[in-house]
DNA sequence: CACTTGACCTGTCCGC
DNA sequence: TGCGGACAGGTCAAGT
């Protein structure tokens, strides 16, 4: 559920909240969330400080001040929390994380040196977090075959249609949603771009004109843009650094929308499926030929 | 190599 | 009300 501009949103507000913070404790609950952590927590870890957030594709990366990087991917429910000392003040609004983590869900516990803390909560425990040497992190198998970001200003329309030549034969759909081809782009923006640009999701790639790509790359751009600018989009569990919501999702065109008029022509949006993924499409816009 | 399917997990919802 | 099964969706391993 994190795509790009979900990650990018967590990326922004964690290189607000905890830049120059040290790290006093790290606890995890589950193995698998923090594969590596008995062996690296004590050298690496503690005592570290935090230098910088970036982020590549749906993944986070968090550089320490011991020459390694906390790596961490979010996965399907994964969510990344700062809580200031202010943790036990009173008054907070309903809607807010302060003051209810940790929880069953929280996998890792960063304590910083000033009492504040990051809560990485996974309810399903597909995320995890690893720690490695922030030389290593471009070795990473991911890293090596993971595509071009989307958003980059030098990322053309014709290297957009570029990448899509190693999938001919698969639907476009399954195409978007595979992260050598273009990274950052999960079931949400793939949804909404291609009703954006009119193109039926299981629209073989070969059959797929370079003027319809050029127009799937507008699309694309424009709602990864309009998502970050709206704080990502909160389908389930989504939540910002600050364990808030995003609000993308009131603006969607056909995700979680079936049943619901399409917003160009009125005809009803209908839930189908595609790269084995639930599927949303106007069935009137967007035609399989 | 290209492509598809199943596994990893938990919580929620739907039908009986 | 309880219970089984489908479903949610990012990535990788294993399959064709």
């Amino acid at each position: 559920m994190p795509e790009l501009p979900e990650v990018e949103t967590v990326r922004r507000g964690l290189q607000r909240l905890i830049i120059g913070r040290t790290i006093r404790t790290v606890n995890h609950d589950w193995p698998k969330s923090f594969p590596n952590a008995d062996a690296d927590v004590r050298n690496f870890l503690i005592g570290a400080e935090i230098v910088e957030v970036r982020r590549r594709a749906k993944v986070l990366m968090i550089d320490l001040s011991t020459e390694h990087t906390l790596v961490i991917h979010l996965k399907m429910t994964g969510q990344l929390v700062y809580i200031g000392k202010e943790k036990f003040g009173a008054g907070h609004p309903s809607d807010s994380l302060v003051g209810r983590l940790p929880d069953k869900s929280t996998r890792v516990i960063f304590e910083f040196s000033d009492g504040s803390h990051l809560y990485f909560n996974d309810q399903r425990k597909f995320g995890w977090v690893r720690l490695m040497p922030t030389i290593e992190v471009p070795n990473i198998d991911f890293m090596q075959k993971v595509g071009p970001e989307p958003l980059e200003a030098d990322f053309t329309a014709s290297q957009f249609f570029d990448r899509f030549a190693r999938r001919k034969n698969s639907s476009i759909k399954a195409a978007l949603l595979d992260q050598t081809v273009v990274a950052g782009v999960g079931n949400i923006y793939a949804d909404e771009s291609l009703w954006g640009s009119k193109i039926h999701p299981l629209t073989k790639v070969s059959d797929i004109r370079k003027p319809s790509f050029v127009a799937l790359y507008t699309e694309l751009r424009a709602i990864l843009n309009e998502s970050i600018d709206l704080g990502g989009s909160t389908d389930r569990n989504y939540v910002n650094a600050e364990g808030k919501k995003g609000s993308y999702i009131e603006f969607a065109r056909v995700f979680r929308r079936e049943g619901q008029p399409c917003r160009r022509c009125g005809t009803e949006i209908i839930k189908t499926r595609a790269a084995g993924r639930g599927t949303h499409i106007c069935p009137r816009c967007q035609v399989l030929k």
